[in-house]
DNA sequence: GACGTCATTGCATACGGATGCAAGACAGGG
DNA sequence: CCCTGTCTTGCATCCGTATGCAATGACGTC
């Protein structure tokens, strides 16, 4: 563990510092510190100057130093669990960049399900991260949740979890829900089917309550729920197999899209079905597959950048710091209907 | 800018540090510190001590003054700029798993064309991150990148880039277009055609070339030779169509796997050939898409899991510090023939 | 019993920048 | 010309941990 990873060769050579930079200049060290922040109390000229031969010299201030003296670190920690699910790294990418646009660096934990969660997430309170975003809190129980944040803004995103005092930012997942088993009404299904992912995750549990109720309010026959237990195409193969199998339904709303990509192709050319003729597929997110010609995936198109701006808005203005009120925020989605469901009567070109 | 972001409540409560710990517990801070510090001098019943009582009163040794005062922050910075491929997704995930594993944490550089580059990689000198790895050097030139990774350990994955003096871990693009164009001829393609993502990167004038000069090596044909633009689903499927509207070709090399499912598609779907009987398919990579029943694509999987390991391997024994030779590993991958070129003449089951 | 060795421990200071406070500079008003 | 208020600037200190050095004590040896 002690092994000399860093070569102090020649070449490791320090950078230089405000202090250097001041005795250069004949200035003091403040006077530097201030010619760097924003806002401080320094003559033009004198930044100007400062700023100038910095760039000269090739001076950055040290952030580590800064985030020490400040208490403050610009750092979001991002809390992912499940990137197999093209939808999240969909998300990340977007939200570090909202971050980074902000002055904001993204430090990213990864968490797995078998090791040590309390060893991964006391990085966490070590790092002194500003705000935590959690993407994924299928494995993380509340206790754990509220433990890793203490003491710091936190913010879940996509996700609910009940004890554990964090706001949230959310698709509403029970329009969307609705509006799928509505869409299906319309275009003449009866009989449905419905494939959670992970069954216990509070998407899931959403989704499918929603859908199941309005299913039952549009007097629709819900005809299989299977449980994929996972998140992916496999999983949605297989699930679609099973309910074509049990046999009678003609319409199929899966958790989300990953599944129904699964799903989809198993119905076609493994079950031999027609989509949307025979049975009709739906699905959840709107990743870039579901707009593949192929696919055509009729979804729920979640708001991804409305999401990230109000999470990111959260941030920066302080309203998920601790001892603030949590607040949870549902946004609206929009239902996007492609050939999976319903075929447009146009020319087939 | 200068909002009150953190609301300075009565919530608002530092953290205990060492000093405090030390003073509860009679000791001195230095004491505190040895006894988080593996293999420190200090008796094993202080340390058991000292760690004891720290747990009791929830202290945690802050990351931010230790990485300034080691000068050492524990911290990886990865560049990326191109988040569409599902590959890189993937791999950042098992990089930053490997890199957790090692005690290493990830901070995000998420690099877009438009903006100026400098400024978002200033940030990669002022957090003073230990190591960089730089995933995406598609618009990066030599000299940013010498820039940016000036004095600390840098390492290119997946990229090459000539004038930048940096260690790289890649996948021998050379076999593996090699092995394809092999590949085609061995099933009886006669007239081939390529086609690029991005043709200025490195990877794919690697591929372009291994693979043209192989098929000429052959007495194969190269009918058409496609510059898609980007990696994208959607620009493989232009591609794909322009072959076809071209004529002649009866196998095609994409240089990435999401560029040829894009094909793949736009082949069978919308020009109506039968693949891989009219024409054969192959792609680069190996991402979970390519597995699927549904594309089963032939391709040339890249060693994920072996680059990672020599990657982290690299930064952690010191091998690509400023000072040591700069190494450049090539990877071998493997050839993964699936039915989108050739269909095992067994039971159709 | 004296001395060398080694393991522990504390002291003091370094790491690089931020900031409260006071001093100096300067302008305007009386 | 003095007084007061505003703007700049430097000084000193702080942020929390790491670590070289010296001091202390324990132990073993001859």
């Amino acid at each position: 563990m002690d092994k000399p990873e860093i070569p102090d060769d020649k070449a490791k050579r320090r950078p230089i510092t405000a202090r250097q930079l001041a005795r250069m200049l004949g200035v003091s060290q403040s006077a530097v510190s201030r010619a760097f922040t924003p806002g401080a109390s320094i003559a033009p000229d004198l930044r100007d100057r400062i700023k100038q031969f910095a760039e000269e010299v090739d001076y950055h201030p040290n952030a580590i130093a800064s985030m020490l003296s400040k208490s403050r670190t610009n750092i979001v920690g991002i809390v992912v669990s499940d990137m197999q699910n093209p939808f999240y790294p969909a998300l990340i990418e977007k939200l570090s960049r909202s971050l980074q646009r902000i002055g904001l660096q993204s430090l990213l934990f990864n968490i797995t399900k078998g090791s040590n969660l309390e060893e991964q997430l006391s990085a966490l309170r070590r790092y002194n991260v500003d705000a935590v975003i959690i993407i994924s809190a299928t494995i993380l129980s509340g206790q754990t949740l509220r433990w890793a944040t203490e003491g710091r803004a936190a913010l879940l995103i996509n996700r609910v979890v009940e004890d554990a005092d964090l706001s949230c930012v959310i698709c509403d997942n029970v329009a969307g829900s609705r509006a799928i088993a509505d869409h299906f009404y319309e275009i003449g299904r009866r009989r449905v089917a419905y494939v959670s992912g992970l069954s216990h995750t509070t998407t899931n549990r959403e989704r499918q309550n929603a859908f199941v109720t309005r299913v039952a309010e549009l007097g629709m026959v819900l005809c299989a729920r299977v449980d994929a237990g996972e998140y992916s195409y496999e999983a949605g193969r297989r699930a679609a197999l099973e309910i074509v199998d049990r046999g009678g339904a003609d319409a199929i709303f899966f958790a989300n899209d990953i599944l129904a990509a699964g799903g989809l192709d198993a119905l076609r050319e493994e079950a031999g079905l027609q989509v949307p003729e025979d049975i009709a597929v739906a699905g959840f997110d709107d990743i870039a597959l579901a707009s593949w010609p192929h696919y055509a995936l009729t979804t729920f198109r979640q708001p991804v950048d409305e999401i990230i701006a109000v999470a990111v808005g959260m941030i920066e203005d302080g309203s998920c710091y601790p001892g603030r009120p949590i607040t949870i925020k549902r946004l609206p989605g929009e239902l996007i209907v492609r050939s999976s469901s319903y075929r447009m009567s146009d020319s087939s070109k």
